[in-house]
Formats: structure tokens, C-alpha cells, sequence
DNA sequence: GTAGTCAAGCTGACGC
DNA sequence: GCGTCAGCTTGACTAC
């Protein structure tokens, strides 16, 4: 039951940047392995979210609320030089385009990472982290769902074992003597009374051969 | 006060 | 060895 399609298209993102550095580039998603690697990672958290003075930003993406918004998570990510770590928030506008990619595509490639980075002023570890979680929430999102269905399929059966089981009991209690009509297309013997399914009611109900005979 | 949300940290596994 | 992933956890923040 696969909800989600995946594409197996590319996403190209496409940009302009305006006197644009190799900057974005000096950030080591990786470097060293093992705990090292976690240590500088931590050191380069500090920053998180910080907006370069000399903005390129696109007026027709953030509008004036969402720079509000913006520069209040970094006066947030300001304070992150203290000991605790201080939560991002993303902006609207952040969480859109984000969202929008990841409708594209559910990975990134490290050009479309860096390239969706730069877009949104973030590092491209922060857009790596959000489409991981991302992954992550769609596919709990698709368990809820297929445990939801079953659930239902569980009910349903239990439900339509119930009314089978009574059945049986009510036939048994009529106790319908062996078969003794033979069947005019197999020559089969078929008992004296039989059961059909009502398409409409799904109920099984007895047929007494020879009563049918009769009508 | 607490349960829920979500960005980020951490670890092990995998492919190249 | 490196990059990336899934899975789990942590901690800041929010809504109630």
C-alpha cells in the first residue's frame, strides 16, 4: 500500500545569485568521523540561522512580516553563544519552499541541497536535517494511516465473523437433515437446504431446495 | 504542569 | 573513508 509517490524526476533548482561567494561551500556536513565530526558540528551550530548583513534577498519571496519573523529567530540564534542551544524556527516562507521541494523530490542531491540552502539562508546541514525529519514525518504520517485502515479491516472481519458464527449456530439448531437432492449440474448430491449470500445485506440465507422446487 | 511539535544531536548501517 | 540515510533521542518552545 504505497501512499506516497515517489519521483524518481530530479529536482533542478535554478537561481540567481547576485555577487554570491564560495561561502556556503566551507560548511563540512562530514568531516571527521566518530565524535570529532559531531564536536565541529556543534561549534558551527552556533551561527545557525544568521542572516548575512549584505542582503540578497529576493523581495518578492519574504515579504515585510516574514523578515519580522526572520530577524526575531536571529535575534533568538543571537543568544545561542550561551551554553543552551536555542530552537530555529523557520519562517513561513522558509517551510514553503521547503515543503514545495520536498513535494518534488524526497532527497536532495548535494547541488539541489546547497542550491535550496543559499535560497533559503540556511546551511545546507539545516536543510539536510529538515528533510530527514521530513522523510521521517511522512512516513509515521503513512504508518498512523495503514494502522488506522487496518484497524477498520480488523473490525469489519470481526464483525462479519460474529455474524457468520451466528449463523452457524442457527443452523445448527435447525438441524437440517443430510443432503438428498442432486445437483442438475454436477450430479452431486446437495443438501436439502442451502446457503446464499445476499449481495445487499452480505447475510447468509437458507434456501431450502425443495421449497424452491415449488415455487 | 504537561503533552505535543520540531530542529538538531547521535549512532549504526549502507553504498560508492 | 566519506556521504547519506533511518531510527531514536534530546531539548527548546508552544498550546492547552
Amino acid at each position: 500500500m504505497e501512499i506516497m509517490p515517489e519521483s524518481s524526476a530530479c529536482l533542478e533548482l535554478t537561481m540567481s545569485i547576485p555577487g554570491s561567494s564560495s561561502n556556503s561551500s566551507s560548511f563540512p556536513s562530514s568531516g571527521e568521523g566518530g565524535g570529532g565530526r559531531y564536536n565541529m558540528m556543534r561549534d558551527l551550530e552556533l551561527d545557525i540561522n544568521q542572516v548575512p548583513s549584505s542582503g540578497n534577498i529576493n523581495d518578492e519571496e519574504i515579504s515585510m512580516e516574514e523578515e519580522e519573523e526572520e530577524s526575531s529567530n536571529n535575534n533568538i540564534n543571537d543568544n545561542i553563544n550561551g551554553a543552551s542551544r536555542k530552537k530555529l524556527r523557520l519562517t513561513k516562507q522558509q517551510s514553503f519552499l521547503l515543503e514545495e521541494s520536498f513535494r518534488q523530490n524526497h532527497t536532495l542531491n548535494p547541488k539541489q541541497k546547497e542550491a535550496l540552502a543559499m535560497q533559503l539562508k540556511l546551511k545546507a546541514r539545516q536543510v539536510e536535517v529538515w528533510f530527514q525529519n521530513r522523510r521521517a514525518r511522512s512516513k509515521l504520517k503513512q504508518t498512523e494511516m495503514e494502522c488506522e485502515y487496518l484497524k477498520r479491516w480488523f473490525g469489519s472481519l470481526n464483525e462479519q465473523n460474529r455474524r457468520l458464527k451466528k449463523e452457524v449456530e442457527e443452523l445448527r439448531a435447525m438441524k437440517v437433515g443430510p443432503p438428498t437432492v442432486l445437483s442438475p449440474h454436477s450430479c452431486h448430491p446437495l443438501p436439502a437446504s442451502t446457503l446464499t449470500m445476499c449481495p445487499h445485506c452480505e447475510r447468509v440465507t437458507k434456501t431450502n431446495v425443495r421449497d424452491e422446487s415449488r415455487i
